[in-house]
DNA sequence: AAATTTGAACTGACTGGTCAGTGCAAAAAC
DNA sequence: GTTTTTGCACTGACCAGTCAGTTCAAATTT
């Protein structure tokens, strides 16, 4: 396992995550193409039965494509995994970072700002249930691989909900007794876990409804009857 | 595999939870002392590397047993891990419940109870860390075996929370406009992400800490400066 | 109380199957 | 004519589950 690929001289097999097309301008390779349908392959199958148990000859089945294909396009299976993950991770964190960042060009507030992020944040997992899935699954184990990719990715995505909360408590809008990365780790735990389990258990429901719940929950409007 | 055992007349390799001792009044057999071996050696494990990429041999090795012993006990390594996600969630579920009814009985309020339940599970998580991390990733697969174990275990512990919110809203506590199953999932997300990201990455953080720290949140003394 | 029997519990070598990764010649795409 | 993909046979490691045999404490016999 160790010495990777080298041999099959052709294939570059680098871990570059994007571009490097040849000079064509658009970009869009064949084999980008290629590696796109394995993505998406991938995440589908791992998340439904986990890294170890899915098989490289799934992956390529699913994908519409040979098994000598995969490892011309990727050195393993594990490196196709973690440029998966770095990959996925990479739109959440910008879809995050541009909700906050419009949220304030519009001259909202910071919970605003946390309320538009919550929502970009169940539009994410909406549109890649998947990936959401697998990342939850792969992300408090120890002793793997990927571990240290994870890492990185991780504090990429919670990292714009902790400048979100830090900016607040300076600008006199959030309290400053509050614990920026305790409290980041749990907002992004309340929308995680209860996106999951919107998909899981009640699918039907619209985004909007789950949103105003998590909007309710957030803004502290839960205690008191009537309308709260 | 279907046939199980039968031939080898003696072994009774029923999946009968326990007792059936010789005649001996205690109870605690030689044999439950084992499984309760193979329960942590697996809980560990599986948390470490997931369910596939665990070997028998490797639990077994580190249970201090003969592999044989692991099949002598269980009838295969996914009924292993079915009765120790029962065992597990049967503990978190009785902590929570108590907590909850503990609380009631001192005339607390429903938020009391809440925040009761959060310390609960905190504390949980403290003394079950290998346990939380494999029934997070396992909990929002698709196509496994054991799906309709963890459904119901995952009720069990849920409905607790949904319960006290129930509770909180007819008492007129709570808003009657809030979620019940939402805002229950999200709290227990909250928690949940909160306390693995506390175990990982601050673990020398107190409980008393974290739970501070979640309880502002719970109770929404976040926004305004000052002391909040 | 020593000798014998019983059987639940345990052992570990073994088997049959699976799977990651390789190698390569020929085809297809660009 | 170069890059990428295909198809398929092959290897070597690994692993879930099996089974014939061992252990030993308690029960029974003498």
């Amino acid at each position: 396992m160790s010495a990777a690929v080298t041999s099959r001289g052709t294939a570059p097999v680098t871990i570059r995550a994007m571009e490097s097309s040849s000079t064509a301008p658009g970009g869009s390779t064949r084999r980008e193409a290629t590696r796109q349908k394995l993505y998406e392959a991938a995440v589908t199958l791992i998340a439904e039965q986990g890294f170890s148990a899915t098989t490289v000859d799934e992956i390529a089945e699913r994908a519409g494509v040979a098994k000598g294909t995969v490892y011309y396009n990727f050195a393993s299976k594990s490196v196709l995994f973690e440029e998966l993950l770095r990959h996925g991770v990479g739109l959440l964190a910008a879809s995050l970072r541009e909700a906050a960042e419009k949220t304030a060009r519009d001259g909202g507030s910071k919970v605003d700002a946390l309320d538009a992020m919550v929502r970009a944040g169940l539009v994410f997992i909406d549109r890649y249930p998947a990936f959401t899935q697998l990342y939850v699954a792969e992300m408090w184990r120890t002793n793997r691989a990927w571990q240290s990719t994870l890492m990185v990715v991780r504090q990429q995505a919670v990292a714009v909900v902790e400048d979100v909360l830090r900016e607040g408590v300076e600008g006199g809008e959030f309290s400053d007794e509050i614990d920026v990365p305790l409290t980041a780790s749990a907002l992004v735990g309340m929308v995680l876990v209860a996106a999951l389990d919107w998909q899981s258990f009640q699918p039907e429901r619209s985004l909007d409804d789950v949103h105003a719940a998590l909007s309710r929950l957030l803004q502290g409007r839960v205690s008191g009857p009537g309308r709260g």
